[in-house]
RNA sequence: GGCGCUAUCGUCUAGUGGUUAGGACAUCACGCUUUCAAUGUGGUAACCGGAGUUCAAUUCUCCGUAGCGCUACCA
């Protein structure tokens, strides 16, 4: 049976790539038909932040990861968070001190702080000195009796080498002399992350440990805690990072890191993990687009990538554009709805009966395939729900104070103040009836037009506009054009 | 400093002991469109360096270089 897990610490926001780390350890097992398990690794009390379990699993939820077991959902190997399993680790790790494979260790945080400055300072590899490794039973005795306080410590041979055999990235020999005594149980009684991650992987019977390759060289510390405790080791499969433009560790400084950002700007969460996906995997041919059930069905280790793989946003934005395309109507606008209401509260429309629904929905058709994100709605939509429009711009006084532009408007204002009804057809009819009537053509033309509807030179088209817009607010735009351009022609 | 990982277009990547080194994003040109997009076609663009193995190395080995990670009572 394939168990994977997902074990973030919750000092914060997920990360995009702790989002991809989570992705393919769900993918993996979905395709496995194993399960998938969310822990919550919360064994640092100064690093906790409130609300970040919630966030975790708001996000996760949103970006379509479903946990099998986890925090909230339950399951048979629980706690699912760690902090609710002290117990658990003092009573394993009483067991390696009973078998003199662990330690405690009484040195002061100001001892352990003097030690390193001294070995940074002659640049030797700042290590644990073993200072308590070898004290008497008695003293030991003593020391706890006194309510001292102290560490508990792995006891690390002092020579040999572990190899590590990494899914990803094959055999992987580390020197043991390397590795310090590690703490397996601080001071406040909670256990560090080597600790607690073997433990539960161990009990939470994970047959695979996909994580970051960050944690590569601490594998082997676990590999000998699992030996200590006699039990067998689960794979390991460590996943390349992601990486700054710069190709530093993708960091807040250089852009948005936090899955929620991306959710606010107006990702769908199909596109994120669809690009996320492809960030060190892929099918082995030419497909780029895949739904989740599509890459549950093809995603397999063996075409992970090694290198570190910088989070390019133009290739997300690109996914993320032609998923907007392809949502249906009513989707589009539902997922539209946050920025639509935000377009419409920026100008103060309050005319919902005009702004209804319908209006809204062809107004985002008009402009949806422009759209990489969501978040781009209002400045996208503003000619259209804007009460006054600016003819400021340069290029658009190169049409508006023209010789041609009054006559131009005059004139079509004349010919849609005949009609009853303007749609699409026939506004566009009534434009060329201008050209017909007046001799002017072409860019000259249909630019103006353009200018005097959204104030701006490029948009959606004239047909799709004056669709949009009722006969009135043509009417209203094309005068507001006009008078500007006569006050401007003197 | 020590230990470890990694190295193909600007970016994500495919691939091979003999290939015109493939695709996608971005970019450029053209077509479509009386605007901008979307879309279609085409173009520019890469095997980190040096040895070795070999008839032949981008591919295998070693060395170097660079980038990154770890080196906490953080995860």
């Amino acid at each position: 049976m394939v168990r994977t897990r997902f074990a973030p610490s919750p000092t914060g926001f997920l990360h995009v790539g702790g989002l991809r780390t989570a992705l393919y350890n769900y993918l993996y097992a979905r395709k496995n038909n194993g399960r998938f398990i969310l822990r919550i690794e919360d064994t640092d009390q100064r690093r906790k932040v409130p609300g970040a379990v919630e966030n975790l699993l708001a996000t996760l939820d949103w970006s379509g990861i479903k946990p099998d077991e986890g925090p909230q959902i339950g399951g048979d190997a629980g706690p699912y968070v760690q902090s609710e399993r002290l117990e658990l680790y003092r009573q394993y790790v009483s067991q390696l001190i009973d078998n003199e494979q662990a330690y405690y260790c009484f040195c002061p945080a100001e001892r352990l702080k003097q030690l390193k400055g001294w070995q940074t300072a002659r640049k030797i590899p700042p290590r644990y000195d073993n200072h308590c490794r070898n004290l008497s039973a008695n003293e030991v005795k003593r020391r706890l009796e006194s309510d001292e306080q102290h560490i508990i410590r792995m006891k690390v041979p002092t020579e040999g080498a572990i190899e590590v055999d990494d899914l990803i990235r094959g055999k992987i020999t580390f020197p043991v002399s390397q590795i310090d005594d590690q703490v397996l149980l601080k001071s406040d009684g909670f256990p560090t992350y080597h600790l607690a991650n073997v433990v539960d992987d161990h009990l939470m019977q994970i047959s695979h440990v996909i994580r970051g390759e960050e944690w590569l060289p601490s594998t082997p510390k676990h590999v000998l805690l699992y030996r200590s405790f006699g039990w067998d080791l689960p794979k390991f499969a460590h996943l390349s990072l992601l990486l700054n433009p710069d190709k530093s560790k993708l960091s807040k400084r250089q852009g948005d890191v936090a899955a929620e950002d991306y959710r606010q700007k107006g990702y769908l969460p199909e596109a994120l993990i669809n690009f996320l996906a492809l960030l060190g995997w892929n099918p082995g041919d030419d497909r780029e687009i895949f739904s989740m059930d599509e890459l549950i069905s093809e995603f397999s280790l063996e075409r992970v990538s090694k290198s570190g793989a910088i989070f390019g946003v133009e290739k997300l934005n690109w996914i993320n554009g032609l998923y907007i395309r392809n949502l249906p109507p009513a989707q589009l606008l539902s997922c539209a709805r946050p920025y639509l209401d935000e377009s419409l509260r920026r100008h103060n429309v309050k005319n919902r009966n005009y702004w209804n629904d319908e209006r809204l929905l062809a107004m985002l058709i008009a402009i949806k395939d422009g759209l990489s994100s969501f978040s781009e709605i209002p400045q996208k939509t503003a000619f259209f729900l804007a009460d006054t429009l600016s003819y400021e711009a340069p290029e658009i006084q190169e049409y508006l104070i023209s010789p041609t532009s009054i006559p131009i408007l005059t004139t079509l204002i004349r010919l849609i103040d005949e009609e009853s009804i303007i749609n699409g057809d026939t506004f566009v009819t009534a434009i060329k009836n201008v050209q017909k009537e007046i001799g002017i053509k072409g860019k000259p033309l249909w630019m103006t037009v353009r200018a005097a509807l959204t104030g701006a030179s490029q948009g959606p088209e004239i047909h799709q506009i004056a669709a949009i817009f009722d006969r009135e607010t043509c009417l209203a735009r094309l005068t507001a054009a006009l008078n500007y351009a006569k006050s401007h022609l003197g």
